[in-house]
DNA sequence: CTGCGTGCAAATGGTTTGCATCCAC
DNA sequence: GTGGATGCAAACCATTTGCACGCAG
């Protein structure tokens, strides 16, 4: 959080608290779950900062934005790409407790893209949600 | 297309147009690109039948929904799980033509999690926009 | 005939943005 | 003091949904 990328960049009591309280969980929250979190030590923080630090922070590779499957983008304190499982139903996710390696591209199979970085989920149904039905 | 969990199920013009247009194609369109692609067969369909029908095939595994970084949704005909390739500039996704193996999760580390696929995603910047800057 | 699928348009939900004010440096 | 950051609210955009009609089986 100081180095020359980070020319002009100040650091806000809100920006501050919002990387505090992600990497103090283990969950990987979405922006209005970071909200609710972030509100009860700085109640009058707005949902747009939420998303502007968010966006500033991963933007930085401080923090990991997960696509995924899910509709909304979720947020991991711990910025090394490594895997994730998803719950396809309640749409939770885990980090998965197993050193698995990330798959390796040669260069002369990425077809021509560069400064590539790998992204693996496992999609399925957690434990909680299949006890549920099926 | 045609076996016991289809009980119901009608094809209508519609749903066979979009998944022949979708399986016609090696891009991963989005959902208003397979619009646009079905609307120069039948310039009355609406957008909201793309959306639907685009959901019931893949909620069957006829077709795949990509998830992903994106803030789109993008369709593969193809419906075996297999790597991608997504430019984070531009947003698109191309097959990877390499035999990548998809990483084996063993039932020890799922965590309880169950019915696991894996998504793999490499992400970085295509030929043609690598061109353009950097 | 029946009821699944469609077209249309309005609604939803996540995320982004414009603007005046605030505060970290 | 100055420009980056914030709060607020409106705007955006992808996707979903309600409803009356249409058509596949």
């Amino acid at each position: 959080m100081s180095n020359d990328e980070n020319k002009g960049a100040r650091l806000s009591r809100q920006r501050e608290t919002i990387l505090d309280e992600l990497r103090k969980v283990k969950t990987h929250p979405t922006a209005d779950e970071v909200y609710d979190m972030v509100r009860k030590i700085l109640p009058r923080i707005s949902l747009g900062t939420v998303y502007r630090n968010l966006d500033f922070l991963s933007g930085r590779g401080v923090v990991l934005r997960l696509g995924g499957a899910g509709t909304q983008k979720r947020f991991d304190g711990n910025p090394a790409a490594h895997p994730h499982l998803r719950c396809s139903v309640c749409g939770r996710v885990d980090d998965l407790e197993w050193p698995l390696a990330l798959p390796e591209l040669p260069v002369e199979q990425s077809m021509g893209y560069s400064r590539l970085r790998c992204d693996v989920e496992f999609v399925g149904v957690c434990p909680m949600c299949a006890g549920r039905d099926s």
